[in-house]
DNA sequence: ATATAAATGAAAACCTTTCTCATTTACACC
DNA sequence: GGTGTAAATGAGAAAGGTTTTCATTTATAT
């Protein structure tokens, strides 16, 4: 019953943002471009206006339903919240996204955080690299 | 002796690039973005073209003699190499950039690249807050 | 049903960055 | 010290992702 959980954020239920959740749900690539989502909604049939894509996702991100990964190319990729704090690894070739935890690292971050003076609203982390499928196929 | 410094790279010695060194060797500010190096050099009176700042500023970077900075919003800055690796903590408020070291996050880093089979080219680490100057103005 | 505010789609606008191309410049060689 | 040649520059156009505008459509409260 996804029209609750847009209810439960104080959206209205329409059907974009409905198509865009389900998108986001059923699609096996986590990490997803807004033009990703778009695409996907026109293999599906669905009439969708690229802008309404952009503007749903950032209502969802705000809403707290998806984070926005800002990729070091100027580049925005959304994955749904799952309430874990993670960090990622991204290859360089394949653009393959990758996800870790680190408790130690979270640690380490609050303790500059305090020690600089600052209240940390936010932090990200990118490893970039080339992975293992990539490093075998032509290392 | 900067013109010394250019040629170590294998870049020609031009008055753009030798006023983009100097503009990051005198502004106090240590990031820039290349609209802010253009305009200084435009309040200093040098006819000089954005393009150029971006391909000059490029080209640094290539040779090592300055660093890149991604902003998740989009948004580049340099800052002049000094060999020293650090990560950034970002102010959201007044967008000052402060800088530290932490040999422990290196370390996890590294180990976690290689447990996921990744051969690390780059990473990039930011903490964004409120610094303590801005706490204490308006909390 | 209906009124009303919100959401949508298409196209234009935006913003930072890169590219194109004609002109200028630095540097190796004579 | 001139001079040829490849590289660098500047202006403006183009690119690419994202946001805005505005007329039209839609969801929801009444």
């Amino acid at each position: 019953m996804e029209s609750q959980d847009l209810r439960n954020v104080g959206l209205k239920v329409t059907l974009p943002r409905l198509k865009v959740l389900e998108i986001l749900e059923t699609t096996k690539q986590r990490h997803m471009s807004a033009e990703d989502v778009y695409k996907a909604l026109l293999e599906m049939g669905e009439e969708i206006g690229l802008a309404t894509v952009y503007r749903v996702l950032t209502q969802f991100q705000g809403a707290g339903l998806v984070s926005r990964l800002s990729i070091d190319d100027g580049h925005a990729v959304f994955e749904l919240e799952d309430g874990t704090h993670h960090d990622h690894l991204l290859c360089v070739r394949c653009h393959q996204i990758e996800e870790f935890i680190d408790e130690v690292i979270e640690q380490r971050q609050r303790a500059i955080a305090l020690e600089k003076g600052f209240e940390m609203t936010d932090h990200s982390l990118y490893i970039y690299g080339i992975c293992q499928k990539c490093r075998q196929d032509k290392d």
